[in-house]
DNA sequence: CTTCAGATTGCATAGGTATGCACAAACAAT
DNA sequence: ATTGTTTGTGCATACCTATGCAATCTGAAG
């Protein structure tokens, strides 16, 4: 085998094999009329040489790319989107698509990083743990470019998202508490700007003032640090709280670890703590933690499946899907009359 | 602004404004050689048209796609590797490289990935925490594409890499191990087929033996769970182990769970636990681990510069780095006589 | 006014593949 | 043998931008 430095293409392969460029193609292009002598003779020619299909060249004359990009934050300190990641990436590949992957910070205008999806002919976008301005919306739509949005959603653009149900969640947690007994629950909020932590605030704290209670509030940023600084302030009021609702798994780690580590107080007996997520942490014998559990799988299949149809299909509606999660209950709650350890509850089901 | 479905092109955008397609083409290519007046009329009649210039046919004519690819495994298993993505993938698209990502599973083969990476000519790889076949390295040699290796070795290939010294730090926890006057050290090992899983084993071991000491051993397979099982395993020996040393931080927590929740004993009175990695769980209060600090901040400077580098001069040396990590003491172990918890130990310092 | 250097511009082509179209070949049905 | 049908192949072109080269322009020096 010759050393060769240049790039081999597909004029090459069939000068070997003695054909047209087109049979090269031909060959490579699934469905395409080739008879199976010429097939033949190509693949020989193709082994030979090593031939690889370029597939800048294809994207630009066939107008797909067969590329998705994806965008999302908090990956390193979340790990929530770690397994979120993992799995969509999978999906896509599997699928056929490649993933081009932004890292962005929550806060991050993604004004600066669409236009770069769009050099680079994506044919689809997939956005999670990141909002999307209604101006960027706008870009996408005027290009085509169909955007999925995974845990956020937008109104008012055609755009698709899928979503956990945060204001049933937090009602639902609003409620375990309320029928535990406690009297002084507080929220852990996560980032103001975001669509999951408001939600999850409005219906915990609208569950609440509906049965006459009004809600401590600090906030955690959504991360572990913030969230335990944050819990130590709450244990520091006069009428301490007796239940923290944290907007997410790893808030409320920090506020356990807070609860005992740093005011030497103890779970559930003395504060109760909920998440929001389920992640595999939250099993851990050490945190125990009951948790609305995201569903997380159902929440993927169908945004991935949603934004592969929008991309074969440019006219396809957009999907709009609130899905709601389920309790899981675990130690770290002061439990009410007749619920145990180890349910999931679901909204539909009543447990009174 | 009309309604506009097809992809506007520099060529329309050259219409408009009065010049040759050159022009457009001059204007967004930095250094070119073009008058003030005409890029004043070019971006003018780019912004009437929303125009955006296709990175898919730049890199065809300047075969340079700006994208490198990222290859990463354990994302959602460990979270050591979620913080590396995150960075790595910040740090390449500062330098205005995009990230085609894909994400395999540790034991998948790379044979069929890299192909795909080549198809969409990428300009350079970067492998984490999975290996590189030598056909596979050939091949990236013959085509011209560097390749990096983060947190993996190979020999004999013109391929970088840059590593933690795992042998030395294995040896550096049998050390403290013995100084600390344990008798029974075990080993939890990763995945067998991993260089690292092995690196750290071997120092570990191979000190231990110097001292006449042969440690026990199980596999943890570098997951949560398996390291929880396995740790019931080697806490049921007749001989119980009285110190464990785990190939990463993810299977020491579970070897913590597993210590305290699954058999009832306390760390470190009776079993020290010592990790890899220090990731920032390993701060936690509950966990509050001891463990060998990768250096993890240089690692990826140093493959990302050598990567860029090596894409900018293809004639440039490959790059072959180990760093040594260092020892972060904290309180799952027992402490040998003159060292305290909260103590950076770096190879060079003795601490006897 | 002439000359010349330097800056700017357009022309034409290249980069590698897919595909419509026309044509050829093979084959079946009369 | 003739016609019609199906299948396979090649030619030529399109996709969109970057760039070498020649042509033109600008302005300053002589």
């Amino acid at each position: 085998m010759a050393e060769q430095r240049k790039k081999v293409t597909s004029m090459q392969v069939a000068r070997l094999a003695g054909v047209s460029q087109s049979a090269v193609s031909r060959t490579f292009t699934p469905g395409a009329s080739v008879s199976e002598k010429m097939r033949r003779r190509v693949l020989e020619a193709t082994r030979k040489l090593s031939y690889q299909p370029n597939a800048i060249a294809r994207s630009l004359i066939t107008r797909r790319s067969n590329m998705v990009g994806i965008v999302i934050a908090n990956v390193a300190t979340n790990p929530f989107y770690p397994d979120v990641l993992d799995a969509l990436s999978r999906r896509f590949q599997k699928h056929g698509q490649r993933v081009m992957l932004f890292v962005v910070t929550r806060d991050q205008n993604l004004d600066d990083i669409l236009p770069q999806l769009f050099e680079y002919q994506v044919d689809g976008i997939l956005i999670t743990a990141a909002t999307l301005s209604s101006e960027m919306a706008q870009e996408c739509e005027r290009l085509g470019t169909p955007v999925t949005l995974f845990n956020r959603y937008v109104l008012g653009t055609r755009a698709s998202w899928v979503c956990c149900d945060n204001v049933e969640g937090g009602r639902m947690v609003a409620r375990v508490f309320l029928d535990a007994g406690h009297e002084r629950p507080a929220f852990l909020a996560g980032s103001e700007d975001t669509s999951t932590s408001v939600g999850r605030e409005r219906g915990f704290t609208d569950y609440l003032q509906e049965q006459g209670v009004t809600p401590l509030r600090e906030v955690g940023d959504y991360t572990y640090r913030r969230a335990y600084e944050a819990t130590l302030r709450l244990l520091d009021y006069p009428e301490r709280p007796d239940a923290i609702f944290c907007a997410n798994d790893i808030m409320a780690i920090g506020a356990l670890e807070a609860i005992r580590s740093g005011r030497g107080l103890r779970v559930p007996e003395d504060v109760s703590v909920i998440g929001f997520d389920d992640i595999s942490m939250a099993a851990w014998p050490s945190y125990n933690l009951t948790t609305i559990r995201q569903p997380v799988v159902t929440m993927m299949d169908e945004s991935v499946e949603d934004l592969l149809r929008r991309i074969d299909d440019p006219e396809a509606p957009c999907v709009n899907r609130l899905i709601p999660g389920d309790l899981v209950v675990r130690g770290s709650v002061r439990l009410p009359k007749g619920m145990s350890s180890g349910w999931v509850i679901t909204k539909e089901q009543d447990h009174e």
